[in-house]
DNA sequence: CGTCGCTTTGAAGAATTTCAATGCTTGTGG
DNA sequence: CCACAAGCATTGAAATTCTTCAAAGCGACG
């Protein structure tokens, strides 16, 4: 066993640490030793691979060390529909495991590096390490939560909502990597956040105009300064 | 081990690929037998009864064994926004594991019978019968589905899309525990439905108006016959 | 009988989409 | 090194869908 407390024991994975979505947060010390053994480190993905396909058979879930991933569906009519947007620290893949197969397809925004955490293993695991099991259940359970606040967003709001709440939630997703929360990239294009969102690219567009005249953001194409990320906020969570 | 629907691989849930709200908004136990070792009955709930409110310590889950209950949770301005309606078969209460804490009140619809899954029976358990575990991650994974699932629903479609998307979502729920797929009484109000779906009341009504003008479906108030199950799973696939 | 909750219907208004066109970058081959 | 194509972003104007506002109908229940 190695004595790192990240996945390989290389520096880059300090951010591990500090991420209550990272995996080995609930683990004791004792027990990363064997956390070391789940996971499998790939070779950098380059922007569009993916990671997996829509009906792969489900292996197990994977962690972003670095770049961006996003997962969708396939409508029946072959157009995609972004489910989620997935940065460092993250866990995506729990979508296999009900029927053993993906339901999405994941695939890489940008030059990402991610770890494997392989379904057989984390399975042994879950017999000998209760609170990894824990864990990895809240983990689901949080992912959970967050769809439903996107049902939510989705369901009830305007396009200046749904893109402000889009620009707060990277922020907070940053800022608990120790990124900067206010001046980031956007892994994603316009099309993508409309994909997401349920908006058009020109729709997006505008918004990001509004809010650029309203000095809530300054915007150079995908380098993004959020100004007033308390009135994106309240922006994103006010309902009309 | 009885045979279950979709978690085992029978081909009984092909539907499940066709139709994007398929298994809509809950999900199924694939065996009940099993649980009965975990589970606590309750007293029956009456209409508006809840079974936990947000911000409730998270016990455990909950099955619906008959009626109806939707799970809401509470906007910033105090509104509700309903993430998931179940019916009989079905299991709810998941978001409570990730932070110790409902996200989302549930209610009784109706008068609703229901039992409770403790957590920490369930926890010792996942111990001793690793395919309990096993099965409900999956049903957490499912859960998880069927909101992306929704997401692409609300993301990109019409109001005649959705409410035809529910309607089949519905179907298919009520064919599972072996009722009528085509006359049943819907539990939710047109309201709850148009919150669901994101959609106005009057937005609803005049969607179930054209339906009927169709001949697609028969509705008397909340008695509704589907009149072209056909048709109306293209409609809520189609994505134009 | 009258009120309350829920549903329906109409007409006007608003937000977003659609269609169409242009500009800006980037990268690639000549 | 330039030129041109491809991808992405922006902008305008018209069309559409859904919401909002207003009012009325219907059933159940006290």
């Amino acid at each position: 066993m190695s004595t790192a407390s990240c996945p390989n024991g290389t520096t880059s994975c300090q951010n591990c640490r500090m991420n209550p979505l990272c995996l080995p947060l609930a683990l004791q010390v004792s027990d990363m030793g064997k956390l070391d053994v789940v996971i499998e480190r790939g070779k950098p993905l380059q922007r569009r691979e993916t990671v997996f396909f829509v009906g792969d058979s489900y292996q197990g879930v994977y962690a972003v060390r670095s770049g961006a991933v996003k997962a969708a569906i396939t409508n029946a009519d072959g157009t995609e529909q972004i489910t989620g947007f997935y940065l460092p620290g993250e866990i995506f893949g729990w979508d296999g495991l009900a029927e053993g197969r993906h339901t999405n397809t994941a695939t890489a925004l940008e030059t990402t590096a991610i770890c494997a955490i392989p379904a057989d293993r984390m399975d042994e695991l879950s017999v000998t390490l209760p609170d990894l099991r824990r864990h990895f259940m809240q983990l689901m359970s949080r992912e959970l939560a967050v769809d439903q606040q996107m049902l939510a967003l989705l369901s009830k709001s305007s396009a200046e909502q749904r893109v402000a709440a889009l620009l707060v939630s990277i922020s907070n997703r940053l800022a608990r990597q120790k990124l900067s929360p206010t001046r980031f990239r956007l892994p994603m294009s316009r099309a993508e956040i409309g994909n997401y969102l349920g908006l058009t690219v020109e729709t997006i567009s505008r918004v990001f105009g509004r809010f650029q005249q309203k000095q809530l953001i300054a915007a150079d194409k995908r380098d993004i300064t959020l100004l007033a990320l308390e009135q994106l906020q309240t922006l994103s969570s006010d309902s009309d």
